[in-house]
DNA sequence: ATTATATCATATGTCGACAAATTTTTAGTG
DNA sequence: CACTAAAAATTTGTCGACATATGATATAAT
């Protein structure tokens, strides 16, 4: 039996598409986003926008100075704020996904490290960029905490957007190196040395991106 | 020279409004809640309503399901899973807040000790609640991180709304003890216990409500 | 040429109205 | 009395219109 299918509202549709639109750096950090256009290119009308601003809003991706509606830009304190937080979260994460990794996760991870040394050969940066992040959200997925997922989809966004606004997807050589190490750990179920893995790992992210950002 | 105030826009009044009201338990779990209704409580139309509504969605307070709005209504596995990322964030908190904290923010969870010694004798479990939230918000903002202060605004919120409407104000009687060895340590300077006191608080804040939701 | 003022254009805030879907009530029939 | 069907009421989704505030532009005066 072939359930009904319910168009999702135009405010979730706005909501999704317009995020997409800012995390692949469609806009500029600090540009500004009009209702009426964006509601014109979408072919509705402002209400549905509306909403989906005040969504992005609450996100953190778009801000309300003054009246006007800007994309976030993040300051540079602000990238060191996120990657505290994002290194508290995903090594919560690692430390739940140790005991609740299932067997077809696993097998996700094995395949995204081939496909991440294949792209690294090639030295494809948008592809690694993306490997990169499908690498972290396998993980995050992993540890079965909604609360922790929906938590880290905040951040996640918010890194996410920076590389693509910010740094240009460049990274560091041992990268590879440390997601093959840590998926390792995972099959041994070894969490503390997984997760002091994934705090370097983090921290080195970091660093990589304010080394960038100082050049 | 007095500035120009501005009056908040009716969305964000309404969002703060709303919010309030959900956390103080003016309105049940799982009730549902209606644009038209509210606006017409709040003498507003539903477009602002509306907003505010989708803000509080992005919060986790309201959830649409089918099209309808309803209070938030956490099951046992989510108290468990917030409270994992509250003791993850938190012990991010103090750890900053041991070279963070300022002086007056000494001074405020001071007194904060002494009106809490105060209630607990009074047996207040309403205003043991409201200076138990106060002793963590304290050292929340001296953390100095935005990101994080704005991370654990949602868990706080879910936290707080959960105090009021799973578990009826009550407290494990070492909390007050904890709250000054945590303070103590501060002023030692000492991270490393100061984290892991902090940790076992905040696991003892789970079981306890875990024990009042299964009796 | 520069500053001040007035005019116009643009963008957000707010509202009311209509459409569509869903629930509740009512009425009718066996 | 129970069950079905129809009608009414309720509620969300969407739109367009108007008001207000802000910014830009053009015009005039010194």
């Amino acid at each position: 039996m072939n359930r009904i299918i319910k168009p999702e509202s135009l405010h979730l549709q706005a909501y999704n598409i317009i995020k997409k639109g800012i995390l692949e750096g469609n806009y500029q950090p600090s540009e500004r986003m009009i209702e009426a256009k964006m509601a014109d290119q979408l072919g509705i009308s402002r209400g549905p926008v509306r909403e989906a601003f005040r969504m992005l809003s609450q996100d953190g991706l778009l801000t309300y100075n003054d009246g006007f509606v800007r994309v976030y830009q993040p300051a540079v304190q602000d990238v060191v704020e996120i990657f505290q937080c994002r290194e508290s979260l995903e090594t919560l994460a690692i430390s739940l996904a140790i005991t609740n990794i299932s067997h077809e996760e696993m097998e996700q991870l094995s395949n995204n490290l081939t496909e991440t040394a294949i792209a690294s050969d090639h030295n494809s940066g948008i592809e690694l960029g993306k490997l990169d992040q499908q690498f972290h959200d396998i993980i995050i997925n992993a540890s079965k905490n909604k609360q922790l997922i929906e938590l880290l989809e905040v951040i996640r966004t918010k890194i996410h957007y920076m590389r693509n606004s910010m740094v240009n997807g460049e990274f560091y050589p041992s990268f590879v190196e440390e997601h093959e190490r840590i998926y390792r750990l995972l099959l041994e179920r070894n969490g503390a040395e997984a997760v002091k893995i994934m705090k370097v790992h983090i921290k080195k992210g970091l660093d990589g991106v304010l080394q960038h950002i100082n050049s």
